[in-house]
Formats: structure tokens, C-alpha cells, sequence
RNA sequence: GCCGCCAUCGUCUAGGGGACUAGGACGCCGCCCUCUCACGGCGGUAACACGGGUUCGAAUCCCGUUGGCGGUACCA
């Protein structure tokens, strides 16, 4: 399915350095699919046209013309997300609403060259105007006064005859027939332009090759290139991406858990973890590879093998990858990653024993915060294993430890082996009470390195307070 | 309503007329490993939305239906 069966000449634009752009509007956090497409252009970015090559760049704009929604604290927001990501960029932040002015001049010379034309059209009157001439019929708020009004909102003249082809290089040809088009709206009555027409001078004023967003826009863009057309400008070449949903198949949202990149980051999420995951989301390499480091998607990716199908966020596959990102770290790297998530200090250790348990930095805590913030209180664990029975073996395994003073790994197992030998009983017999003991709960890292690291004092004495406790 | 996009296991996907008994990954189930929880290993479960064409042959091409989604704002 490359670019050639479409018929998109990418192999000859590919000699050029390609400009791509991510352009979020601030009006909240950054979701997960505009992390993905924040993703997928800066891989373009970052992946060279041939070996040796100049890469491409990365312009980010915000788009903050609509002024209700958009705010600095959303804006720093997004910048933040992108930055947690380690998604880079090479130009920008381009604030749309500092480009108001060029916006005016633009908007202006349509007006006279004929191109766009003032309207006080209501919605009623484009109502109207469809019981007249047909639902299918696009508006034209032109119709029979051609240029005889000097207030109202801006309309751009949709030619009558013929048609707009969007080439996109994921879906092939897409033709939108003029007369269906209505003549959009690009400015409000005071002057101030809308998104479809700022989107087109500040793509062409940025030199972007490349625009590569969320398919919600496929229909928009059509009223943005026949803004280009209108100027005489030259089309970038477009690539929309498949919508991500929910695990319900309906729009994402914070009823799916974590929908947006600060909650992912919350959640323990690694940023490598979530940019490989999201990369497969709507995208596949040839190979049919899964674990992807970031060099590796960089040098993979490409837009030709993007999906045409919406994908629904799947949390489970994240926190499975994520698993594996954890395992495959240096254990020195993971405690200094959760040592930042949790605030504290110290936790090397407890890091390295409890590395292949984890998958995500939020499970560390629940599974070895009582090496820390002493026993949590599991009353069934208890139950279970610090009946009679077990009380008796905690209380052998006590004698025992208390006889050495060497509590390194190997010596503790020697220790625990030697008296689950002498007793006859199974591993687990002697294993879980002391687990309870220790940690208060019947789920901990292992249990030579989890009493080892605790040390010979602390150990003992949380088996002490274990006895007495159950006694009374 | 109108315009447009999309349709393979529960999920992400491979596939692009014969290599399909439809492959991989997550999940799930079973077994092994095992001090708990995990990790790991092995095996299994599970899909071409439906109906018509075209063709010797269709998951693959065409049309229709159905369904999902998007656009249709003086939002982005």
C-alpha cells in the first residue's frame, strides 16, 4: 500500500528535508492521541530521508484562537506532557494568536481579490437557503449580491464547478465536490480569523511539507487547501491518522482510566514505554516487531504502513510493555526513576529485589513500602498463615535467625533451609508466616532477600511484635 | 439529514487474487518452574460484519447493506 498505488509522489519529496508540525489547541491536558500524533511527526522528524542525510524538523504551534477555551496554564500543560515524553521540538512554540496580524493582512487580500466575501448569513438563512436548493446543495452567502456587504462574517467563495482531491499519503485520494461545500466561514465579523484559515497561512508561512494529524480533520481540509488555492500557494502533502478510542469503542475519555499523558505519568508509567506502546497504535514495522526502542521506531517508522482502522487504547498491553522496560533497565536507573515517583530517598535496594514484580513505579510502593513505613495490615494474611500451626514454625524460624549474625541473602536461605529440613514441613510452612511477619501481608519480593535487607535487628523484632500480637 | 472516512481473534495488528488449515503480540485458559506475587518456558482459546458481483480461484478487487466514527459552529 505505498505511496506509489496512490499515486502521491513521496519518494521524490523524500530528497527534501521534511517540516512536519504538532499544533494542539490548549484547551486541556494532552490526550493520548495527541501524544501519538505529537509521536509520529517527531519520528518523521527524526528519521533521515537517506543514510547520511539531513532530518527533517519539528515545528510546534499552539493553536489558541479560540479564546474561551485556551489558556496559559493549559498551554504549559501540553508543553510539560510533551516534554515528560522527551518529544522534543526544533521550532516554536508558535503561538497563533501572535500571528493575528499576518492573519489580517491575508484575510484582507481574499477580500479583494475577490476570493472571500462578508456575510451577515444566520444559521436560519443557511437553513433557508437549503429548503430552496437542496440538502446536498452547499450554502452560498453570496448569492445574487456578490460583494455587496460590508459587515458580517468572512466567507470563503467555494468555487461552483469541479472539485477539491485531498491526497493523502495513508488514504489515497479522498474528492470533496464543490457544490456539497459550503462556503466556510474564516473570520468572525470583528475580524479575527478561524481555525481553517489560520491553520492554512500558518502551515505555508512554516514551510510544512508534511501535515500530519488526527482523521477528524480529513473533512476540514479541503476548506483549507482551497485557501492555498485562492493565494496561489503550493499543498503540503497530508497524512491523517486513525482516531484512538476507548476500551468501549467510544471516545476516550477519563472514564477509561488514564486518558491523558499527566495521568499516564501518574499511573508509573514509563515515557519510553508509552512512546513504544503508542507507536503501535494505529502503526505496525514490517517485521511484525512489538518491544521497539525509540532509535529503533525512528528508524522504522513510516507513513505509508500507517493504519487506516481507529485502535482503541488498551491500558493492559501498556502495562505489559511497561513491564518489560522495567526488567530491562539497569537496577541502579529504576531506583533513581522511583526514588523521583515516590518522593523518597534510598530505595536501591528494595529497587533491585523488587524489579521483575513490578510494571509500573506505582506497584514499587504497595509491594515494598513496609520495608520503609513498617508492616501494613493484611488481617486475612494473618489469618492464614499466623494461626497456631504458624505461629509455632515463626517462632522456630526466630531461633534460627537469631543464632547467626550473618544476614546476606545466601546465609539467610542456608539458615531457613537448614530448619525447614529439621522440621520436615514445605518451603511455604516456614516462608509465608515469616512473610507476614515481616511485611504484613502474604505478597512481598523474595523472602531471603526481602529479610536480608531488612537485617538481623528489624527482622527479629517485627517477628517478636508478629508473636505478640496474634497472642493477645 | 447531508458530505466523508473506516470495517481480520475481546484488543493492537500481519496479509494487497492461489504460499491461509488466516500469522504475531496483549489478554484469557491449562501445564511446567516456584517461598508469595511476579518473571520465564510450553501448549491452547479466539477473527476475515452481511449480501451480491468479477475471477478457474476473493480476507484481498467492485457494488450494495449494516455498523462505527468524523465533519457539517462567527469551536479547534
Amino acid at each position: 500500500m505505498g505511496a506509489d498505488q496512490h499515486g502521491v509522489a513521496l519518494n521524490s519529496m523524500a530528497r527534501d528535508p521534511m517540516r512536519v508540525r504538532f499544533a494542539p489547541s490548549p484547551t486541556g491536558a494532552l490526550h493520548i492521541g495527541g501524544a501519538r500524533t505529537a509521536l509520529f511527526n517527531w519520528l518523521l522528524a527524526h528519521g533521515s530521508p537517506a543514510p547520511g542525510e539531513e532530518r527533517g524538523t519539528l515545528v510546534l504551534r499552539i493553536e489558541d484562537t479560540d479564546r474561551e477555551r485556551s489558556t496559559p496554564e493549559n498551554v504549559e500543560q501540553i508543553l510539560d506532557a510533551l516534554r515528560w515524553l522527551e518529544l522534543d521540538w526544533d521550532e516554536g512554540p508558535i503561538l497563533q494568536s501572535d500571528r493575528a496580524q499576518r492573519h489580517g493582512e491575508v484575510l484582507q487580500s481574499l477580500l479583494e481579490s475577490g476570493h472571500a466575501y462578508r456575510s451577515t448569513a444566520t444559521a436560519d438563512d443557511v437553513k433557508n437557503y437549503k429548503e430552496r436548493h437542496g440538502v446536498q446543495q452547499g450554502f452560498r452567502g453570496d448569492e445574487g449580491r456578490a460583494g455587496d456587504q460590508k459587515e458580517g462574517a468572512v466567507r470563503l467563495k467555494v468555487p461552483d464547478e469541479g472539485a477539491t482531491v485531498v491526497h493523502d499519503v495513508i488514504r489515497g485520494d479522498t474528492r470533496f465536490e464543490h457544490v456539497h461545500m459550503d462556503d466556510p466561514v474564516i473570520a468572525r465579523s470583528d475580524g479575527s480569523v478561524l481555525y481553517n484559515f489560520a491553520v492554512a497561512i500558518d502551515d505555508l508561512d512554516a514551510g510544512i511539507t508534511h501535515v500530519v494529524r488526527g482523521e477528524d480533520h480529513l473533512s476540514n481540509t479541503p476548506k483549507q487547501l482551497l485557501v492555498l488555492e485562492a493565494l496561489g500557494a503550493p499543498q503540503p502533502l497530508y497524512a491523517h491518522l486513525p482516531l484512538l478510542h476507548g476500551p468501549d469503542g467510544r471516545k476516550l475519555s477519563k472514564r477509561h482510566g488514564a486518558a491523558s499523558v499527566q495521568e499516564l505519568r501518574e499511573a508509573g508509567f514509563l515515557p519510553e514505554a508509552v512512546r513504544n506502546y503508542l507507536a503501535l497504535l494505529g502503526w505496525g514495522s514490517d517485521d511484525d516487531a512489538t518491544v521497539m526502542s525509540t532509535e529503533e521506531l525512528v528508524e522504522k517508522f513510516a507513513l505509508e504502513r500507517v493504519s487506516r482502522n481507529p485502535a482503541q487504547f488498551d491500558e493492559t498491553k501498556l502495562r505489559w510493555l511497561n513491564g518489560i522496560y522495567i526488567r530491562a533497565m539497569p537496577p541502579e536507573e529504576l531506583a533513581r526513576r522511583l526514588e523521583e515517583f515516590t518522593g523518597r530517598e534510598g530505595l536501591a535496594q528494595a529497587a533491585r529485589i523488587s524489579q521483575e514484580k513490578i510494571q509500573t513505579l506505582a506497584d514499587f510502593w504497595p509491594l515494598a513500602g513496609f520495608f520503609y513505613d513498617g508492616v501494613s495490615d493484611d488481617p486475612k494474611a494473618r489469618a492464614k498463615w499466623l494461626d497456631e500451626k504458624g505461629r509455632e514454625t515463626l517462632a522456630q524460624a526466630r531461633t534460627a535467625l537469631a543464632e547467626t549474625d550473618n544476614f546476606q541473602e545466601e546465609s539467610v536461605q542456608r539458615v531457613l533451609d537448614a530448619l525447614q529440613e529439621r522440621l520436615g514441613c514445605k518451603p511455604r510452612d516456614i516462608y509465608q508466616p515469616l512473610r507476614v511477619a515481616i511485611a504484613g501481608t502474604a505478597i512481598s519480593p523474595g523472602i531471603f532477600e526481602s529479610v536480608s535487607l531488612m537485617g538481623r535487628e528489624e527482622t527479629l523484632s517485627r517477628i517478636d511484635s508478629a508473636l505478640a500480637k496474634v497472642a493477645s
